[in-house]
Formats: structure tokens, sequence, C-alpha cells
DNA sequence: CGCCCCGTTGAGGAACGTCAATAAGAGTGG
DNA sequence: CCACTCTTATTGACGTTCCTCAACGGGGCG
């Protein structure tokens, strides 16, 4: 089976492309590798090498605290280009690690400076990162005005419409390959007070999720729960929903 | 009084900059505007037009939620620039306002383009764009992790990091010219809630604010309670301390 | 088979929210 | 300058959300 390019189906969320876009994209993502979950990338204060694309499972943004706790401020989901402050940054603020086994291409200066060299691939890459902004801006709100089923609603919401754009859900279910502790460290609440959550949004039957794979039962009570405006994703065009 | 160029001034952290870099920065700065306290810039939704410059005051970002309590992502200070993905984004995912009366500037398309044109103030103006995601990034971490005085305590010490980076600290002491109520905003706390933690902060002798002055007593054991480490702001030298 | 990580549940306590009342300032018009 | 009003700050009482500690079960993997 064939491996769709999903840096490409991404980027087509934002701006069209011609194909000596699409080749250099493909080009970019031939040589992937595979990482165990759990793994970090790269540490806080490090100083940053190379640009990190995630081709499949999911990895995240964090930081420790002093209590041990770690915090958790982005999920990267395939499609997503982390990083692109390389050229910019001394040393990273935060860590990168991967939550499920991943695939990632690591990606050179120069392939960098060829993408930005194409002005609707620069526009891509920037939206992009404006859209990974506005999307920290909603986990401030979430994290400050929502309470706990609120919260966990607002990420399944999210993950939903990110995931879709890169064409991995089917009938509003996707695979989340997530422990509850990560979702804890995510939504800023303790396990077993997550564990209880989830329990309360199977019992309203808005979601099912066992063994990773998550099923939403009733979107719009979802959405409604989790006061659910995608605005802050500025996709401009929906992909094709997967049978 | 002449006033002093606060946008050079907070470039000035990030990268050095020739005479006629400080040339251009004084023009745009030239004819700003005063607005009183508590009026939007733009409203979520909107198309973003123009840039704005903070010269003087408080202003911030924020979200409303359907329950009708607003929630601050981030603070505008004194050299801080807004809004740099005008020329990217059709419409403003969250909303701007000030919190206190502010000295604006609105710059234009062309003096943003001319700043971009030239080289060190291009990668002055993007290394305050990531200072900006990874300060936002410590916020997700603050709602996350920590509770209501160390909270309290992570902000007003972001704050003095900030505002000293443009000379507006004297003495571990400055202005914050906001209400409780946009504390509680910020922090993701009820006005209440923050009221007592500011007695506490208060009764622990490590601050006192009143009339908007705030002074730091004890900075070494507020920044220990905030477990405050200032990496986020990636600033590589710092100003001379105001007298 | 045994171990370890993960999920689940109970019990009790700490942190925080809501409601309500009062005080203290700040601005406004007379 | 004073009376009035509106916003902001403060405090008490009480309820809710969430955390911590602890125990137990289940499933994957060596």
């Amino acid at each position: 089976m064939i491996m769709e390019n999903l840096l490409s189906r991404k980027l087509l969320n934002f701006v069209k492309l011609d194909a000596a876009d699409l080749e250099l994209l493909d080009r970019i993502v031939a040589n992937p590798r595979t990482l165990p979950a759990r793994m970090d990338l790269i540490l806080e204060g490090e100083a940053p090498t190379d640009v990190h694309l995630i081709l499949k499972g999911f990895a995240c943004r964090y930081k420790l605290v002093p209590d041990g706790g770690r915090q958790i401020m982005a999920y990267l989901v395939p499609g997503d280009i982390c990083d692109l402050h390389v050229f910019l940054l001394e040393h990273m603020d935060h860590s990168l690690a991967t939550l499920s086994e991943c695939t990632v291409v690591d990606i050179q200066r120069d392939e960098i400076l060829a993408m930005l060299a194409r002005p609707r691939l620069a526009q891509a890459l920037l939206l992009s990162a404006m859209v990974d902004e506005g999307t920290l801006r909603e986990w401030v709100v979430n994290l400050g005005r929502r309470q706990g089923e609120e919260r966990v609603a607002h990420l399944l919401c999210e993950l939903l419409s990110r995931l879709r754009a890169v064409g991995l859900v089917s009938s509003d279910s996707y695979r989340l390959p997530i422990t509850q502790l990560d979702l804890a460290g995510t939504v800023g609440q303790s396990a077993v007070h997550v564990n209880r959550v989830l329990k309360s949004l199977r019992a309203s039957k808005l979601i099912t999720l066992e063994h990773s794979n998550l099923v939403i039962l009733d979107l719009p009570a979802l959405e409604k729960l989790a006061g659910w405006n995608p605005n802050y994703l500025h996709l401009r065009r929906m992909t094709a929903a997967q049978v």
C-alpha cells in the first residue's frame, strides 16, 4: 500500500499547490524513520538542529514542572511540522516527545529553505504556524475557562477536525493512541479525575473509547458541551470524508 | 519630555540594529494615538487591517466563552507588536482590547514590509513572534499545572521581566494597571479567589499592590513560589536597570 | 506464569466557585 | 466642593470540582 503524502494533504487545506510543489514535498517525505512510544525527540535547553515532520502516530510538546508533573502544550499529529524556528532560537524552551509509536521525517536545513523559496509553500507553512499559535490560544481558553468534561470534549473535537483534515477519520471515529496519564497531562487534571470524566462522557452516550479507538457517538452534543468553534483552525477547504 | 522609542528598546534585546534600522523605527512610532481603557481594537471574526504597536499601557488578547466569561490569552505591554499575521489570516480568531488607557501606533502594510526588508529587523520581529508563542506555551503550563498563588506569582514574575526589558521597572516595582477581574480572566480563576490569592501573597510579605502599583518585596521567594524560569523569553541582553 | 503498566473505583480532604453583603474609590453633574 | 452613582475591592458562608492516597483488576509481554 502506498503511503499518501500527508504533508501535501495538510498543506492543501490552506493553499493550492502546483506539480513542482508537490514533487518537492514527495521528495522530503521519502526517508522516514520509526520511533517507539515515549521517546524524546529533543529536550528543553538543547539546540534545535533539524525540523521534524510527523507522518504517523502522535507526538507532543511538553514541559516538566518542579513537582514532577508534566504539562503537554501541543499535540503533533500526522502532517504536522514542528520547530520551523530552528533557524532562530538558540535553545529549545520546551521538549518534544512521541506519545505513541511514530513515523517521523527529519527535514534538513536546505530542504526547508527550498520550501520557503516557493511562495505558495512558504505561505502554507506560515499559515500552518499561525494555526499552531491559534491552537495554543484555544488551549489557554480550554484550561482557563472550561471544566473537566468540557475540556476533554473540546480536545476530542479539535483532534477530530485536525485528523479529518489529513484523512484519518471515518464516521466520527479515530485512533487516539495515548494513555489517560497523557490525557491528564494535556487537560491539566489528575489521571484519576480524567478517568472519571471519560466515564461520565461514556455514560452520557457521547463517546466510546476502547483500545485507543475513539468513537464519537453524538457529535453535535459533544460540540455543544465543548463550546466548539473551529474558526481557530483556519481550514479553508474541507477534505472529502473518507469511507 | 521625549518619549523613548520603546520598539527599538525591545528589539535591541534580540539583535543589534544600525542607525538606519533605528531611524525607520523612529519614523514608525511618530504618530501614536491614545485610547481609553476597556476599548476593543479588533474583534474576533473581523478582518485584520493594520498592525498595532503598544507604546504605553496594557492591552490584551482575549476570547469570550458561551457562559459569558472571558479568557485573556496574552498581555501586550509597551514595545509589543501584535498581529503581524495581518497578511495571512482572513479573520481574527480572537479579539484585542485595551486594559488600561493605551498609546498605540497603527502600522501600515508598507511600513511592515519596509521593516521586513531589513534583515536584522526582520529577524528581530520573527524572534519576537517566537517569544510570544513561547509565552503562550508557558501560560498553558501556568493554567494547567500551577495553583492560585503560584499562578499569580508566575504572571507577576513574567511581567517584571518583560517590563524590565523596556525600562519600565525600578527596584522590582512596576505599574500594573489592571483590575482584579482582568487578573481573574488571565489566570483562569474567579475574581473572588484572585482577591484571596493576592491577600495571601501580601500576608506572606511577597508583594504589595495598591492603586495599580505593584511592589515585589521578596523577588527570590516569589520566583521560587512561581517555579520561575525565564528561558522562554529568550532575552539575550539585559537592559540596564532604570533609576 | 509472573510482572508491570494501565485503567478503574472508593474515601476523604484541599482548592476553588458562587452568592451575597459591605466597603472603598473613581468619575460625573450640580 | 458636594451629592450621587457606578465600578472595584474585600469578606463570609456554603457548595462543587478536583486532588491525593489507596486498593484492585485486567491485559500485554517477557
